[in-house]
DNA sequence: AGATTATATAGTCTTTCTGACTATATAGTC
DNA sequence: GACTATATAGTCAGAAAGACTATATAATCT
């Protein structure tokens, strides 16, 4: 090993992040960025994050940092699913210094009204496909497009679509959220045979609400107990 | 954010390290494990693995590190599928110092006598089961387990298992490698079946091979350029 | 040598699931 | 009141999987 002994004493240091990718689902996916204030890519739009504090878990980090920055207290914050999406380190991957930065996913079924940080940024959601589109900070570009590959492919054989659709939801809803994350329109009928034939899906509320434009009523559904969907709900490619 | 301002001047220091999670397949599933020499869990099996250097990246720190570990030149180790699992970053994960790791997975289609490190310890292959009833060094259980759960599950959709199945291997031989990650035995007609149907997982190499037992002579193959299975290939439980 | 055992390969049949499609009811909008 | 959007129920053909049978080949046991 080119590192000699592990010794406490000498070892290389980094900074650790972690940055999160926040995504909801309105009329389409949508991510939530700040809007950097200073240099680097001042001006650019940058996810959300901050460094590891020395007596935190890194999860714990990731849990702290979404709570900053969405402004969800601790009650909500347990409706919001959030898992590790992998680690970004890249010895150039910040100009100033070594940072390593795990990056987390984030699927959340409100879209509150994002709080600035101290660093006194603005934060909004915008359109993934525009965020993709432009010029992100750091590796961040790289780290949303794994992030949506990531919720793309979770959708196919977990039933973590409900962590998107709201509180509540209809049917229809929750096709809406398969469409916006996949880019691509499903067949209302067999949707809803696959989604009602699995167990723990979705649960029923007895109520029945109406959209805006109009239609029969759905009926409202809950989240269900259940996680992996076998067989799983297949989408015709995945776009890369 | 707790976290100041993100200044290059301040941050908490970091030790980061990679561990690497060697899975082959034999007449069962096996892990690569060095033996501690040093405090802490000195005598305990542990993961290979090692600081990440300044000058590298954490993927390279990886390729380094299973490079060092299991003594395969370069052109050997483009055989190897090597992935990221996850991180690890409790705060007292290790007693001594805050080491956040990167934990890679690494299938290896061959078993090469492992090169034991400059911190002369032993390093050797076990059964997973094995190492999974030990007591291993830090949070390495929780690493393994992850790191099997990983394997079974890419089996299911991808056709990563000829990376397991040598650079050759008959339909019985990958067969038994899905029978070692999975733990649980499949039907043979109907695997072939599948594997013969699936596009770009096998290339029939046009020799024949006869296996320890007798038995008819089967076909061997080659792995093929494809990575997707869709629909998977399925197996009855996750074992948990 | 012949029986036994292990493996490889081809094929059948039934059930389940999907994809594509039709029909009908309900609610808002032009 | 016609039109449009949505919700829900259902049909039908094809694809795929699970369970199973049959047959051929090679090593090993007796």
């Amino acid at each position: 090993m080119t590192a000699p002994t592990y010794d406490p004493r000498s070892f290389p240091p980094f900074a650790v992040t972690v940055d999160i990718v926040v995504l909801t689902v309105t009329t389409r996916l949508e991510v939530l960025v700040i809007e950097r204030g200073g240099d680097p890519f001042a001006g650019s739009w940058a996810l959300p994050g901050g460094f590891v504090l020395p007596d935190e878990s890194v999860d714990a980090a990731a849990d702290r940092e979404l709570l900053e920055e969405t402004g969800l207290t601790r009650g909500k914050l347990e409706d919001i699913h959030l898992e590790q999406l992998g680690t970004f380190g890249a010895v150039d991957r910040d100009p100033r210094m070594r940072v390593v930065s795990v990056a987390y996913l984030a699927l959340s079924p409100v879209q509150p009204q994002p709080t600035a940080g101290t660093d006194a940024v603005a934060a909004h959601w915008v359109p993934v496909d525009d965020a993709l589109a432009a010029p992100l900070a750091f590796d961040h570009h790289q780290i949303l497009a794994a992030a949506v590959d990531r919720a793309g492919a979770k959708l196919e054989y977990t039933t973590l679509a409900t962590s998107l659709a709201g509180p509540d939801f209809t049917l229809g809803e929750l096709q809406h959220v398969y469409e916006a994350v996949w880019g691509q329109p499903l067949d209302r009928a067999n949707f809803r045979r696959k989604v009602l034939a699995t167990q723990g899906f979705v649960v029923p509320t007895g109520k029945r609400r109406t959209g805006k434009r109009g239609g029969a009523p759905g009926r409202v559904y809950r989240p269900g107990a259940g996680g992996v969907m076998e067989p799983p709900l297949m989408r015709d490619e995945v776009r890369l």
